[in-house]
DNA sequence: CGAGCCCTTGAAACTCGTCAATGATCGTGG
DNA sequence: CCACGATCATTGACGAGTTTCAAGGGCTCG
């Protein structure tokens, strides 16, 4: 069972040597299976261990006292959580898993175990900024977008993230998420989401099929959103490294 | 020319021994005093620095080509940016003074080299850690609250982050912000502000004078807002429970 | 074949934004 | 010391984008 996904995330943030590689691919026999609305923690639980999504898809969500929802980031194959989790005593949100899954769980101790290699531990940190970035990017397109510009700022988002680590084919990548889902992710109601939705079909620049987005248009989609990849910093060339996490 | 905000704040993160404390103190030396509206860098500038305010308050900032603004962190007294930045080619977004500042700047070697001590090392981790959670934090605001819990929860951040490093009189702190910064920070419009504050202010939880915010009734700010100051981590030890909800 | 979840669509309501004008405050220079 | 301009706060009227409510239809799975 490969940890492959993981291994090409990580690759793009440093160079690894055989026995580096070697041990991450060890990562796979640790893995578990989950299925769709199986929760990963809740808010509250001991963080004393983080994920590595090997496959499938899972997510981090706040949940307010009366029910609503933010999705906080999706982890798709080759996504891990923030090590830095591991220093606070407990989690202060909840992770789920939306598609059927194989996770790895790292307790701080096997996290300490790989970042004793020091291009592991670069590309780990590098990995986890650019993270940190996505969500900093959420929060303009959540404060400051439209919804239109909004949903086509993620799928533009999920393609680029998606692609780098080989899961496009052509122009195409699996998105099993409900209009609800992309709501909770984008503050905005299902039904606006299925009206949006229906608009970029309509212009045909996206549509949905099977769970597959297919982009039509990307220069379209791209343009409606406002999207500059930089952010996802998949350009960078691997430097210096620097301390623990 | 004290540091001290800044050791306070981390000091809840660690304890230090005199030597660290002492080195912690040194960097007060190689601060620089900056006018509002200064700005420090911008999106694009090579990430060779970061920056820990010592007085005054900062921001950090993405700007949309078409001039919308989001805010999003404030860095009062005693913060600084994350480390990690410095792994990064270049900044992908902004920041600038939002009120006369006295700033350190801190290069990849000066970090390494106070990451020398563990102590250190560990608190500056645990201190972003807990930047990032009020980040999350911002995104629920921004995308699942109203106009009224929204501003009400920034509040009680403000308040609660404040005292943490001794900066509240009574029950009230310096708030040098326009309204119009509240909004690009809440994603509000600035006559939205004006009307939720004032709405605030009707019902005698707060007000303003002075650049002052004076919280009257904190338990109605809280619970208006919903505010659980649980993601700030000001209070926890590793690993020691607490029965909370 | 039914149950449940999800998508789709329409109509009405509401929160919040935009526009515009006035007033308050403050720093600056005459 | 006062006048001026600039920035910010305040307020009202109106409109736009989005939510909510409600109902129907399609798909999948047991």
């Amino acid at each position: 069972m490969s940890t492959s996904a993981w291994v090409r995330r990580l690759s793009s943030f440093a160079t690894f040597s055989h026995d580096e590689l070697n041990l991450l691919e060890q990562l796979g026999g640790a893995s578990r299976q989950y299925a769709t609305q199986d929760g990963l923690v809740k808010a509250g639980d001991p963080a004393d261990r983080i994920f590595v999504v090997l496959e499938g898809l899972a997510c981090q969500f706040k949940l307010l006292p009366d029910g609503r929802r933010q999705i906080l980031a999706y982890l798709f194959p080759g996504d891990m959580c923030d090590p830095r989790h591991l220093l606070a005593p407990r989690w202060n949100h909840a992770m789920c898993v939306l598609w059927p899954a194989r996770i790895a769980a790292l307790t701080l101790e096997s996290v300490q175990r790989l970042e004793r290699y020091p291009n592991i531990a670069a590309a780990i940190s590098r990995y986890s900024m650019m993270q940190q970035s996505i969500g900093r990017e959420w929060l303009v397109n959540v404060g400051h977008r439209t919804a239109y510009e909004r949903v086509s700022h993620l799928l533009c988002e999920f393609y680029t993230r998606l692609k780098a680590v080989g899961l496009t084919t052509d122009d195409s990548f699996e998105l099993p998420l409900t209009q609800a889902e992309l709501g909770d992710t984008l503050a905005l109601s299902a039904v606006h989401i299925n009206r949006t939705l229906m608009e970029l079909r309509r212009l045909r620049i996206v549509t949905f099929l099977n769970r597959q987005a297919v982009i039509h248009d990307y220069g379209a989609l791209r343009a409606a959103a406002g999207f500059d990849p930089g952010y996802l910093q998949l350009d960078t060339e691997p430097g210096v490294p620097l301390g623990r996490d």
